[in-house]
DNA sequence: CCGTTAAATGAAACCCATTATCAATAGAAC
DNA sequence: GTTCTATTGATAATGGGTTTCATTTAACGG
C-alpha cells in the first residue's frame, strides 16, 4: 500500500500541480500488483475488478503518468497495442517473445549492449534509447 | 524495367494464380526506383506521380504482395506506421534512428547477431526473427 | 481476335487502439 | 465550507491499415 512507487507518484504530481485521485491510486496498485507485460486493456480489466467505475480513458491517461514519472516503461511488440512493464528499481533489459504461446523472457547480454555503443560511436551516433526484441519459440512450445 | 526482381515478382504470381496488372508493375518500379525506408503513403505518392489513378489500398496490396514474395520487407520502428524497404540481394542489417532528423543508418555487427543466438540458445528459445533499432542523434544533428 | 472466368481495382466503409472533447465531479488549499 | 482547477467518464474523433463490393481487366482457350 504504501510503496516506494506511491511515493514517486506522489512526488511526480505534487511537482507538476497535479491531483492524488482514488482511480490514480486504483492504477498504480494494479499496475503494481501485476508482474507481466500488459497492455492497457489488460490493465483496465484489472482495475474494475477493484473498481468498477474506472474508465478506460483514465486508465490510458495514467499511464502515461506512470511512464512520465518513471515508474513504468512503454513496449512495443508490434502486435498493435503498447505494454507496460516495471521500470523503477528495474533494471534495462531486451525481450524473447514466443510467437506461440506469447510468453515473454527478459534478458541482459552486457557484450550486445557494449557493441551496440561501439558501433553506434564509429558511426558518431549518440544512442538515447534502443530496444533489441527477438521472435521465436520458447522452449514449451517446441 | 526488365529486372531480376520483377521475375521474382512475376513468379510468386503466377505459381500463386495471381496475375501482372499495370498498377502491380507500377508500385514495384516506384519501390525498386526509391532507395529509403518508405511509407506506404510515401509510396502512394511515388506511385501516383507516375499512375495518377492507382489508390491506395492497391499500394497497400502490392505491398503485401512484395513481402510475400521476399522482394521487401516490413520495418516498423514504433512511430505508428510501417515502412518497407529492399530485401532481394541485401542482407540482414539493423538500425539507428535519429530522432532529430529521421535519418536511417543501417548496420550489421556479426558478434551482436552471435550473442542473441547464444543468450537464445541458453533459455532454449528458438530465434525465427529479431530486430534491434538504436535511437539516437545522428552526427549531423548534435 | 472473341468469350469466359476469376482475380484485381478504386472508392468508400470499416476496424481498432489510442487520443481529444466536454460537461460534471472532486482534490487541494485557504 | 468556498473557491479554483485538475480530473473524470462517456463519447466522439483520429489515423494507419483492412475489408467490401460493384466494376474492370488479365489470362487462357478456342
Ligand atoms: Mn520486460
Ligand atoms: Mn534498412
Ligand atoms: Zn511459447
Ligand atoms: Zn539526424
Amino acid at each position: 500500500m504504501a510503496s516506494k512507487e506511491l511515493e514517486v507518484l506522489e512526488d511526480y504530481i505534487t511537482q507538476n500541480n497535479l491531483k492524488i485521485t482514488r482511480q490514480r491510486r486504483a492504477v498504480l496498485k494494479a499496475f503494481l500488483d501485476c508482474e507481466e507485460h500488459v497492455s492497457a486493456e489488460d490493465l483496465y480489466r484489472l482495475v474494475t475488478a477493484a473498481e468498477p467505475k474506472v474508465g478506460l480513458a483514465t486508465v490510458y491517461r495514467t499511464l502515461a503518468l506512470l511512464t512520465q514519472s518513471g515508474l513504468a516503461s512503454e513496449l512495443d511488440f508490434g502486435d498493435g497495442q503498447k505494454r507496460y512493464e516495471h521500470k523503477y528499481m528495474h533494471g534495462h533489459h531486451d525481450h524473447m517473445i514466443c510467437t506461440e504461446c506469447g510468453k515473454i523472457i527478459e534478458f541482459n547480454h552486457p557484450l550486445i549492449e557494449k557493441f551496440q555503443e561501439e558501433v553506434a560511436a564509429r558511426n558518431g551516433f549518440t544512442i538515447t534509447s534502443h530496444k533489441l526484441d527477438m521472435f521465436g519459440i520458447c522452449s514449451e512450445c517446441r
